[in-house]
DNA sequence: TTCTGTTATACTCGTATTGAACATAATCAG
DNA sequence: CTGATTATGTTCAATACGAGTATAACAGAA
C-alpha cells in the first residue's frame, strides 16, 4: 500500500466564547510553523466510539476544558489545500462547532484570541471596517472586473450599498478574498481559518432561529450583556429597545429581582435563560435587528 | 498495522426529487442485504481532489446522472452504527444531499422512491399521521414516563397539542425513534435512514430561506406545481393564497404569458424563476406558512 | 445639594408582514 | 347552461418591526 493512500481523519473543533464584547476562539501552538492553529487531534478508529466523543475526549486532554454545546459542522478534505497531501496520504478533517460558557485561563500554549483578528473584515460594529473599505473593495471589484460570475458573487458574499453584506456568508467572503489572494489579518496554521470563519457564518445564521446565545452567557446577565455577546458575534450594533422587546415578546428570560450595579449608570436587572422556550416555541431565536 | 485501525471514507448521496407531489429519493440495490442503499462509493484519496467532485464523479457512473444541486450534509462515523465497524476497519461517511430536476428513467437496480415510505410519521399533509398517532406516540409517552429529560426531548421533537412539531426536526425524531426502539415503515441498507433523514430535515430547513425549490422545479411551471413541491417536502399543507404573496412580494418569479391547460379548472399560467433575486435579496426563501 | 453623565426601562407610532377570509374569472364535463 | 374545479384578485384585522421619545435610577463632580 502506498503510503500516498492511506486516509487519516482528524478532528477540529473552533471553540468559541464571548468575554468583554469579543468573540474568541480557543488556539493551541503545537505547529511547528508557530502559527495559532485550532485545536485538532486524529480520530482513533479503535477508541473513539463515535466522533464527537473522540472530539470532545482529546479537547479535555489538550485543553482542559470541558465541552458543553457541540455541534458538527463540515467535512474539509480538499487535496489541493491540505499541505500534507502528498507527503503523508490524505487528510480529511472534520470540523466542529462548540460553545463555552467562559474563559478559563489559558495554560502554556492554550490562548483565547479575538476572532476578528483572524477575519477583519467581518465586524461591523463601528461601521464598515476600515480594511474592507479601503483596501479589500476596490481589490476585489478589480478582480470582478470585466467578469459576470465574479461580479455576481462578490454582490452576493460582500453586498452593495443598498444590500448590507449578509452576516452569515463568513466562508463565501473567505474563499471569495482566499480566491483573489487578498486574504488580510493574523494567519493560522494550516487551512484552520477557514474552520473558523466557516463556524462564525454557522453561529450567526444559529443565533437567529436557535436560542444559542445563551450557551455563551453566565448564569445570570444583564440585558445588555446580552445584546453584546449577540453584537459581537453578528458583528452589527442592535437597536436596545427592540433587542429587549424580542426578548420579552418571545419570553427568553426571566428576572431574578437581584439588580447589578456595576453597569455606571441606573442599575440593572440580572435575567436567566428560560429553559422552557425549548418546549414552548421549538423553533425559535433571537431573531435580531440592526441598530 | 492491524486491519481495524484501517480508517475508509465512503461518500453517501441523498438524491431528491420530486415529482407527482411526492419527494422522491434514488436508491440502488448493491447491498447482499438486498434492502434499498443510497448511492454509495468509497473516497479515492488518489484520484479525487476534493470530496465533492469525487460524489459527482461515481453518481454519474452508478446512476448515469449529472447531479446540479449538492451540499455537505452530515459526516456520520459511529462505530456501534456500522456493521463492518469490527469486521474490516473504521468507515466514516461523508453524506451529501443533493437535488435535480426530474426524475430520469431508473435503470438496473436503481430507482426512485417515496421518501416517505421511509419515514411514514414525516408527512403530515392529510393530517397527522396515522402511525404516529395510534402507534408511535402512545409507546414514545410510555418510553419517557417519568423521565423528565426524555419527556423535554419528546415534546421538542414531536410537538404538543399546542405546539405542532417542527418539520426540520427530522433527524431528531428518527434518532429518538431508534432510541426507543420504534423505527417504523420501509428499512434501508445499514444506517442509510438516518442520512435521507438527516437530508429531509436540511432541506425542510433550507427552502425557508434559501431559494433552493426551484431546483427541484423543471424551467417554466404553474404556481400549483411548486405549491404542490413545497408541501410534499415541507411535509403540511400550505395556504394558497398567501403563498402565492409571498412569491409575488419575495418576486421570486415571474410570469411568461403562456398558459398551461391541464390543471382541470382554469388555465394557469406558466412562470419562471427570477435569477435575479439572488442578487438583489440574497437570505430570502420560500418562508412558507401553513395551511 | 444639585447638576451631569450614564445606563435602564417604559411607552408610542407609523409601516410592513401575516393569517385568514371573501370574491370573481376561466376552463371542462355533463 | 350548470356545477365542479382551479386560478387569480382583494380586503381586513392582528401582529411584528423599525425607529423614536420619555422617564427612572444610580455615580460622581460642582
Amino acid at each position: 500500500m502506498k503510503s500516498s493512500s492511506v486516509i487519516r481523519v482528524g478532528l477540529n473543533a473552533a471553540i468559541l466564547a464571548v468575554t468583554e464584547e469579543t468573540p474568541r476562539v480557543l488556539t493551541v501552538q503545537h505547529d511547528p510553523s508557530g502559527l495559532p492553529a485550532l485545536p485538532f487531534g486524529p480520530l482513533d478508529p479503535l477508541q473513539d466510539r463515535t466522533l464527537e466523543l473522540g472530539l470532545r475526549g482529546w479537547v479535555r486532554g489538550q485543553t482542559a476544558l470541558e465541552l458543553g454545546y457541540v455541534e458538527q459542522l463540515y467535512t474539509f478534505g480538499d487535496s489541493n489545500r491540505d499541505p500534507y497531501a502528498n507527503v503523508d496520504g490524505r487528510v480529511i478533517s472534520v470540523a466542529y462547532l462548540a460553545l463555552v460558557r467562559e474563559a478559563p485561563p489559558a495554560r502554556g500554549s492554550v490562548s483565547w484570541r479575538d476572532v476578528y483578528a483572524f477575519l477583519p473584515w467581518e465586524d461591523f460594529r463601528e461601521g464598515v471596517p476600515a480594511v474592507l473599505e479601503k483596501e479589500l473593495m476596490p481589490e476585489l471589484k478589480r478582480w470582478a472586473r470585466g467578469d459576470k460570475t465574479r461580479k455576481e458573487r462578490l454582490q452576493i458574499a460582500f453586498g452593495s450599498v443598498q444590500t448590507r453584506p449578509d452576516p452569515e456568508r463568513v466562508l463565501e467572503r473567505y474563499e471569495m478574498l482566499w480566491e483573489a489572494g487578498l486574504v488580510q489579518g493574523r494567519e493560522m496554521a494550516l487551512d484552520h481559518r477557514r474552520i473558523l470563519g466557516t463556524a462564525l457564518g454557522r453561529l450567526r445564521g444559529k443565533i437567529r432561529y436557535r436560542p444559542v446565545v445563551f450557551e455563551l452567557m453566565p448564569d445570570t446577565f444583564t440585558l445588555l450583556l446580552l445584546q453584546r455577546a449577540v453584537e459581537a458575534l453578528a458583528g452589527v450594533r442592535l437597536h436596545k429597545q427592540n433587542f429587549r422587546r424580542l426578548l420579552d415578546t418571545g419570553r427568553f428570560v426571566e428576572g431574578t429581582g437581584e439588580t447589578f450595579m456595576e453597569t455606571g449608570g441606573r442599575p440593572a436587572e440580572l435575567f436567566r435563560f428560560r429553559r422552557d422556550v425549548l418546549r414552548e416555541r421549538p423553533r425559535t431565536g433571537v431573531a435580531y435587528s440592526r441598530t
